[in-house]
DNA sequence: CCAATTAAACTCGTCCCACGAGCATAAGGT
DNA sequence: ACCTTATGCTCGTGGGACGAGTTTAATTGG
């Protein structure tokens, strides 16, 4: 492989990155927002096109002048398999340079034991690398678990033991990156969804447990393994309560179906994310005032970490927003006391996630475009053809 | 001004990062670091040397083969003004490229009040404008208080109101960073102290309550306005306690000298720093075990805290570090009964901050020269050359 | 229906940076 | 002295970004 000259593809990088976050953007623009002069885009448009990364089409005119293109993907230019791991199922979904979905599918576990599972995934794997070829550069893949260095650390919705993901991608030498489910919805959330545009975002999301991460400029804090982002094991709770994840007092054990089931005097849930369910069905007031503590501790929780973190937007994945909806007016006041005094004239808006059930599967996709859209990964692609 | 050609000054830009960022650096290491071909680096420094930013001196041999040389700020570069703004006093600098300080002073406030302190520090911008000219480019400054887009929104110690703190630079039109003081010492920990080299630290420091920052691939967490940091309030502690802030159980209000003195009883002292430090003076048993109280409240919060950002390492300032001496088993049961379970094998280490009383300065410094060495600056810079 | 207007694409020539190849230089080692 | 080694220097080439000028394709208005 010859050494890539220095700054030889940063600018078509640079329009490329803009093509996979805002899907359907026209020549012109990427030009105005680049800066770039005519000629430069012209010049860079057909340097992409010959090396297969883009087509244009002609865009619908938007009032005088020459109308312009959209840039899309090229037919065969490179893309990336995202991987949604879950409790019960899983999805993948071949991605495109410009964000488009070229294909997509999801299956259920026939059996949840890690070794059926992951060969599953396997398959799928060795499958588009079938299809795709070397147009396959990368594999992306969300898992419900605390992650480091492409290992599966704990998952206790699955109950599986300590795992190495990068088996999935072993036999097709392709690169593996994975990622925690929750990370990744805030991902999706902070590119496309409710947080779009923050600079800073703080993603909170309740199933069993609560996950969550802080996404800066579109890149999550995923800490020096990986396994940042899990708020749900700070201790705003009760400090004699132990926490299966070895620490005490943490907030999760305050917010989900369990913490329901305790202020409600029952015996712990099986199934604690239905059981909240459940609950949250119920018209009862000994249900409802279970609720509002769930949610005041949620409430205070968050404002706590808008205290520490100063987000632009929080935004609130899973069961966080039926609970909220629950017991709106308990959660405003919880989260307002909890907030320094100057951030009350202005308090960052708690907001309803909108990718909800593809959030992961949509994450692990800008994560895969990011790194198809690296300026080495283009060089490397440009060579190549 | 003419724009300026894109990429133009890029690996210049990076050459420098380099020189500020391990002052002392040799062009052949730079060229090794950057792979930059020895024609590259001879080209390169050739033009640094030509527009006054660098100058080249003879390196120590090492070993076999041509001398290198070492890399320096140029007598008649770009400069920058770092400001510390402290209770009782401050401190300017005046930084070179390469990091070197080409000089500073240290004064102590005749007057507290707001309007006086801001004066003295916009005549100390003025006089540096003066003797430097064209040369300075960017003043840095650091504040004991929550800052948001360069106000100063409370400064508890201080007992000022919100202020802005651009005054300081309006007359001479250069641009002004401003940070917290806590958030300033954490960069300067990651950058060249104790936490040199970690992509993620975190920084914790205790004075009059609790500041800290994360710090991601040496670049501070500052949130949508600069406020970012604020650990202290987050609600760790007592959920019935009232902290000046606004919010309640702030964890601030189990670490300082406000705790010690409820912990013993005794009234809440003027200034919590002293008091503080002469309980830590003191040897009676009554004394041990209100450390140890507070100690054991630093190391569940620190814990919670690895937990949510899995950082590489930790770093304590000010009188975090007497306090976990006092009590170092207190500190190490509470901070590994704290930790996600597989976090245990290898918690991050705390570490004490080396910089301690000139932190703030140094991570002003390091800010102001990332401004410095920014692309755009340095094209801006070499064109009125 | 045919200019005039407008925005954007295209062409060409220039500038300048990164780099490979080859040579020169200054140390230490034998 | 001469070799080895690491580095610096010179020269020629290639390529991307861009300015200036031209062309193209839409809307607008008579």
């Amino acid at each position: 492989m010859t050494p890539v000259r220095r700054g030889q593809w940063q600018t078509a990088s640079d329009v490329l990155m803009r093509v996979s976050r805002q899907p359907g953007i026209t020549r012109a623009a990427v030009a105005r927002e680049l800066r770039l002069s005519t000629s430069s885009a012209t010049e860079v448009t057909a340097r992409l096109r010959d090396v297969r990364l883009l087509t244009e089409a002609p865009a619908p005119s938007q009032g005088r002048g020459r109308p312009t293109t959209v840039l899309r993907a090229h037919p065969k230019g490179p893309v990336a398999l995202g991987l949604d791991l879950r409790q019960g199922s899983w999805r993948s979904a071949v991605v495109a340079l410009d964000g488009s979905f070229v294909e997509q599918q999801s299956r259920r576990h026939r059996s949840r034991r890690s070794q059926v599972v992951l060969s599953n995934l396997q398959k799928e794997v060795e499958r588009a690398h079938r299809q795709y070829g070397a147009r396959l550069r990368v594999v992306s893949l969300a898992a419900p678990g605390t992650i480091r260095d492409n290992r599966l650390m704990q998952a206790p919705t699955l109950d599986w033991a300590e795992l190495d993901l990068e088996t999935v991608t072993a036999r097709t030498g392709i690169p593996l990156l994975a990622g925690n489910d929750a990370t990744l919805s805030g991902v999706a959330e902070a590119r496309t969804g409710a947080a779009a545009g923050a600079g800073t975002a703080l993603h909170l999301i309740v199933e069993v447990g609560l996950g969550g991460t802080l996404i800066i400029d579109g890149v999550p804090a995923q800490g020096a393994s990986g396994a940042g982002g899990e708020y749900g094991h700070v201790p705003f709770g009760d400090r004699t309560r132990f926490c299966p994840c070895g620490a005490r007092g943490c907030w999760d054990l305050d917010i989900d179906g369990r913490a329901l089931a305790r202020h409600l005097k029952e015996a712990a849930p099986d199934d604690p994310y239905a059981y909240a369910e459940a609950v949250l069905r119920r018209t009862d007031r000994a249900a409802a005032r279970a609720v509002a503590k769930v949610v005041t501790a949620l409430g205070t929780g968050i404002a706590g970490l808008v205290n520490a973190h100063d987000p632009d937007v929080v935004t609130l994945g899973g069961l966080a927003i039926p609970l909220r909806a629950a017991a709106e007016t308990s959660f405003e006041q919880a989260y307002l006391a909890g907030l320094m005094t100057f951030h009350r004239s202005t308090p960052p808006p708690v907001l309803s996630a909108t990718h909800q059930p593809d959030g992961p599967l949509r994450g692990a996709a800008a994560l895969a475009l990011d790194h198809l859209t690296s300026e080495p990964s283009i060089a490397t692609w440009a060579a190549s053809q």
